[in-house]
DNA sequence: GTCTATAAGCTGATAGAC
DNA sequence: GTCTATCAGCTTATAGAC
């Protein structure tokens, strides 16, 4: 598959820094058949940042009427789901941003701004009925954005601090237990029975 | 500024995707005299490299004896102050963990594998001794690296997302403040007053 | 659609004058 | 030490047979 073996080799090297023939040779095929089937470099990498904006942030939404601590606990658990399970994805959209973003610029502005914007009104709402702590619920959103992510964009380090060589199955449990846990216990929430 | 420049342009498009031209450009320098300097991309990348490693983790210790509310708050702060000071640097390690971390690896288990397992054993202390509650130590600093650092690494996100064109000096403040609160609330501490 | 061969231009690195 | 000119090899992309 021309998408997932490029999804690797830009998210690790960059949109300069992988090689179309690395992409080739891990995808099974001559150069020439990734060429056939995308035009240029950019429109391959364009093509592989627009198939994961879509699965980015589909995990359902928040609500006013939701249960603060169950919310963000799906929230958080959700991420951290996306990290383990898709940690490429994360890798690649972590690059691009480093790089300036300069292909996604236009779906951060119209996407996922108003994405945040819905998620912070929710929010402050739950802190305007008095259901949770008053903090910043953007930050609450970047912290949990950062925090679960971590784990896919640094996993070198995570892993080498661990000397482990690779994340054992119930790492992907304990991470969401123990943000779930502190955030929602930093919100002033209960956090709700570890699954 | 030499290895200031490069220090972008690896940060940006790691080591294959920055380019020893532009790297020139931006030092004001003909390209050969960046050659002239560091013979190879590699060993400036190197230099790089080390040139940050020392400034990674130069705040002070925490200790047994320490007030866990104090030294977490200060170990936070400390962090989102190298954010938001040396975006730049922070950038560059975000980048050579994304691809896999190989020029860092010897670093890592030498160097912060050790750091890491001092601050655990503290922390551990500190929840043994009934100053804190129970959570895991490890986890607790991965949790303060990330989501200290996202201000730099995802810089472009933040500020698009906030709809501002750079951030104002009230930010890291703003920051350091909700950060701290949160975890150190989340760890079942009470937080020193906002600085 | 798939493949080999190759063109055209870029990139890291050096030679050599000053 | 600094600079211009240039080389050798790499990289993207295409031509054209099958």
């Amino acid at each position: 598959m021309i998408l997932q073996a490029a999804k690797v080799q830009f998210a690790a090297h960059g949109l300069n820094g992988a090689r179309m023939q690395t992409i080739a040779d891990e995808a099974g095929l001559p150069k020439a058949n990734v060429h056939y089937y995308f035009k240029t470099k950019v429109s391959l990498y364009l093509a592989v940042l627009d198939d994961i904006i879509d699965r980015w942030n589909e995990f359902q939404d928040i609500q006013i009427d939701d249960d603060p601590a169950e919310a963000l606990d799906r929230f958080i658990r959700s991420k951290v789901r996306f990290s383990f399970e898709d940690p490429v994805s994360s890798r690649l959209f972590a690059s691009e941003v480093l790089q300036g973003a300069p292909h996604l610029g236009g779906y951060m502005r119209e996407q996922l701004r108003p994405w945040v914007q819905h998620r912070t009104d929710v929010i402050q709402g739950w802190i305007d009925a008095g259901k949770m702590r008053a903090v910043d619920p953007m930050q609450l959103i970047f912290l949990i954005w950062s925090s679960t992510q971590h784990y896919a964009a640094f996993e070198p380090q995570v892993l080498s601090i661990m000397n482990k060589p690779r994340y054992e199955p119930k790492m992907q449990a304990e991470v969401s237990n123990f943000l779930s846990n502190l955030i929602l216990t930093g919100c002033g929430l209960t956090p709700p029975e570890p699954s």
